[in-house]
RNA sequence: GGGUAGGUACCGAAGCGGUCAAACGGGGUGGACUGUAAAUCCACUGGCUUAGCCUUCAAAGGUUCGAAUCCUUUCCUGCCCA
């Protein structure tokens, strides 16, 4: 193993809180292999770009020859995070967790080696728990602690509601902690709450607390909130080349900063030209969770799409018109996004694309829904600023 | 349990019997501009067989020629008191 004094540097990088140092370091001259954990919760069906900065330092410390223990919190999803929430979270089943779950194991592992992981549900412990175990566990935070945290604080300043049941979530987090002796464990900067809830949980269960290490929230693509799913301001590691480089072409300048530093652990060298800046930073993500030539051609392709304008050269998907030729513009306009895209679009939204002049037919501006045209093979529909089909 | 204020479109928030598919702001989308950046400007933002029609203002009933607006019941939330 690497010397642990070389390691506290290097696990330490990046990491806006620890707690304690000093006990990192302790536990690091062990020269065991610690237990690291870190929980995510199946909420959605993807992991995007702010899971992989944590997901990263996992990663880290498995390379220093470290247990990682990936929590899979398929229990607690159905309760939800209150943390930084500023409304109750929907509830989910456990069916729709379960699948969500299956989906972020595999994207997990473009991480993280899955040889080397352990994985764990935590329905295994928590699902079992008897009344009175829940009490007791509650017996071990009092009230005034859960309402220190802000976001609580902001929902009861604002007159918003908070469920009794939120408040059990960090409890829930904590035992996972106490149920797989966590040396450390890893989270965001607003998990600090519920990570030392664990500590307080494992001192009560004479084990040696876990050390805390928070890492910086990725801001999502519209700067301003962090990135989720549920905003729809995420970059999924799933996602296609051409579109996951397309999302990290449209951050702010501002934006791109951070991206840098969080993601690529670098700092942006400022003399490069912003847009140069930002395709080298999709070109290297695309290439992380793709291949380098994926991250290359999605880059062509963007290129010659957005930069050069050129739809007749770009590679589009390919649209099967299905109805009667020829056809009024809008049917085939919604036609085309539902076969093309997945995407349903009303009727009344196509006519507003159409009228707002966004909708081109070989290079043609159409801009009356009810012009009539018959489309030929090979041709260009352009649909909305990022859409466009190609006619077979 | 008592009192009180509320539940309006993606969000915030007006409207309090007709002129309401519902002001205004934010967000979103499209266009101009451009570096799929920012800023700015313009338009749009329930659905449709679109001079019109249909479905929406927590839910269900009712009053009325006519209801988001009035009445009844139900559900949900904040605040104060217990």
């Amino acid at each position: 193993m690497t010397p642990f004094t070389d390691q506290l540097q290097q696990l330490i990088a990046g990491c806006v809180q620890v707690h304690c140092k000093i006990e990192l370091q302790k536990k690091l001259a062990l020269g065991r292999p610690l237990r690291i954990k870190l929980g995510v919760d199946p909420t959605s069906s993807d992991i995007h770009l702010g899971h992989t900065v944590v997901l990263e330092k996992l990663r880290q410390f498995q390379e220093l020859g470290h247990q990682a223990i990936l929590i899979i919190g398929d229990y607690t999803a159905m309760i939800g995070d209150p943390s930084g929430r500023s409304v109750t979270r929907p509830p989910l089943s456990h069916e729709q967790v379960l699948e969500h779950a299956k989906s972020y194991q595999s994207q997990a592992f473009k991480i993280l080696d899955p040889e080397k992981t352990e994985v764990r549900f935590n329905s295994e412990w928590l699902a079992p728990m008897r009344f009175a175990e829940v009490i007791s566990l509650n017996s071990r935070v009092t009230l005034q602690q859960m309402l220190k945290r802000e976001d609580f604080r902001n929902r009861l300043d604002q007159g918003h509601p908070i469920h009794l049941h939120e408040l059990q979530y960090p409890l829930m987090q904590g035992w996972d902690s106490v149920m797989v002796q966590s040396d450390v464990e890893l989270g965001g900067t607003d998990q600090l709450f519920n990570l030392l809830v664990g500590r307080d949980l494992q001192r009560e269960e004479k084990q040696v607390e876990q050390v805390v290490m928070t890492l910086p929230l990725l801001v999502g693509l519209d700067g301003i909130q962090k990135m989720s799913k549920s905003l729809e301001n995420f970059v999924g590691v799933d996602e296609a080349p051409s579109s996951m480089f397309g999302k990290l072409m449209s951050i702010s300048d501002e934006l791109m900063e951070s991206y840098y530093t969080l993601l690529l652990g670098e700092k942006l060298d400022l003399t490069m030209h912003p847009m140069e800046a930002k395709k080298s930073l999709a070109e290297h993500l695309v290439g992380r969770y793709h291949t380098t030539q994926a991250a290359h051609d999605a880059r062509g392709e963007f290129e010659l799409r957005f930069s050069k304008r050129d739809l007749e050269a770009a590679e589009l998907p390919e649209y099967f018109p299905m109805t009667n030729q020829p056809n009024d513009i809008t049917s085939l306009v919604v036609e085309a996004f539902q076969q093309s895209f997945g995407i349903t679009k009303s009727r009344s939204d196509a006519r507003r694309l159409i009228e707002g002049g966004s909708v081109t037919w070989s290079g043609e501006k159409i801009s009356d829904p009810k012009r009539v045209i018959e489309l030929s093979v090979g041709g260009v529909l352009k649909l909305d600023r990022k859409n466009a089909v190609r006619v077979k």
